[in-house]
DNA sequence: ATTATCTATAGATCTATAGATAATGC
DNA sequence: ATTATCTATAGATCTATAGATAATGC
């Protein structure tokens, strides 16, 4: 509302250039996205960008860490994270995230981050879904999925799975998943 | 062999310059290979690059055309896919490509030619695999997925799935794809 | 004579820093 | 007095081009 006159806040200032960088590198991924773009969509001035975080990567790794899946009933989780990839309307902070994580997946010297923040946010949730051997590896296998999906839908934008409808691309999915992580009860 | 002395040739050299692309495309993605690099590792000074390409990008095009897969029995298609993504040692060139693709997907400049071949070097084959409805979707699902598990496997490099048996791998996936794509005989 | 190759560099970035200015809290 | 913010710029890239040089084929 009143952006006019922006009182002095450093903490806010850094929190406006996180989210600025979050969504540019959603957009652009790492290497596309300069800090003066960020500087200028976060509307202070560039220098701040690295008095507060020092470097671009440094700042990379800050606007994706901290969103941690909270703990949820395994078996729901595909559902939900598949409802979160594919309704574009739906949560769009931890989409924003993975966006940039999947964009930014080229550039080698984020690529521990990335791992780091892939596997904490999701897979460590994913292998508590299934008792066959292989746990995890089904886990990631079905990450893998979701995230070629999301891939192809957000940022190749291949045709017909981008313009697909939601519910259809679940009913196709969620029953495929559903042997890979058949519980042996 | 006789590297010493190299013949005057604008053929060899621009397809030295094709091959030391892919290569470099692959390895870091489009934005973190310099037309530098490609020329010193193709060993032919870099001005040439322009001369027979134009742009970078001109060369980024020309070095992912042209894999267009043969056409082959579909239901062997996803074992051969997933097989050629999972073994390092085989059929690398297509590998790379893909892999160049899957790396620069970040770089909207190139998006619309990443989509051109990954539609016409894999999914119109993965669409003859099935005669269920949304076959189209189906077959981008499955292509998904692959790229999915490659992204995570070659440039994340996640464990467990980076480091998995090939074989325990295509067992695990081949059942779930199959029921994505049974045919309704 | 033709054309493949090389030298040298323009011009446009981009990250990062040093140091000046100005708004706040005591 | 402290510290948030801004100005100005260094220094290191990177793509691309103009024009010179040198190896080939007739």
């Amino acid at each position: 509302m009143s952006e006019e006159t922006r009182r002095r806040d450093s903490a806010a200032t850094r929190q406006v250039l996180r989210d600025a960088a979050i969504e540019l590198f959603a957009e652009r991924g790492y290497d596309r996205t300069t800090v003066r773009d960020i500087a200028a969509r976060a509307g202070v001035n560039q220098a701040l960008l690295f008095r507060y975080f020092g470097t671009k990567e440094a700042l990379f790794e800050d606007a994706t860490a901290g969103h941690r899946r909270e703990e949820t009933d395994a078996p729901k989780l595909v559902a939900e994270m598949l409802g979160n990839l594919l309704d574009p309307s739906s949560s769009a902070r931890r989409d924003q995230v993975l966006t940039a994580l999947l964009r930014t997946l080229g550039t080698d010297d984020e690529a521990a981050a990335i791992r780091e923040r892939l596997n904490a946010g999701y897979a460590e949730t994913l292998a508590t879904l299934t008792d066959q051997p292989h746990a995890a590896l089904r886990a990631d296998l079905v990450l893998a999925w979701l995230f070629g999906i999301s891939l192809m839908r957000g940022v190749a934008a291949t045709q017909p799975l981008a313009g697909a409808d939601p519910a259809v691309v679940r009913d196709l999915v969620l029953p495929a998943v559903r042997v890979l992580l058949e519980k042996s009860s």
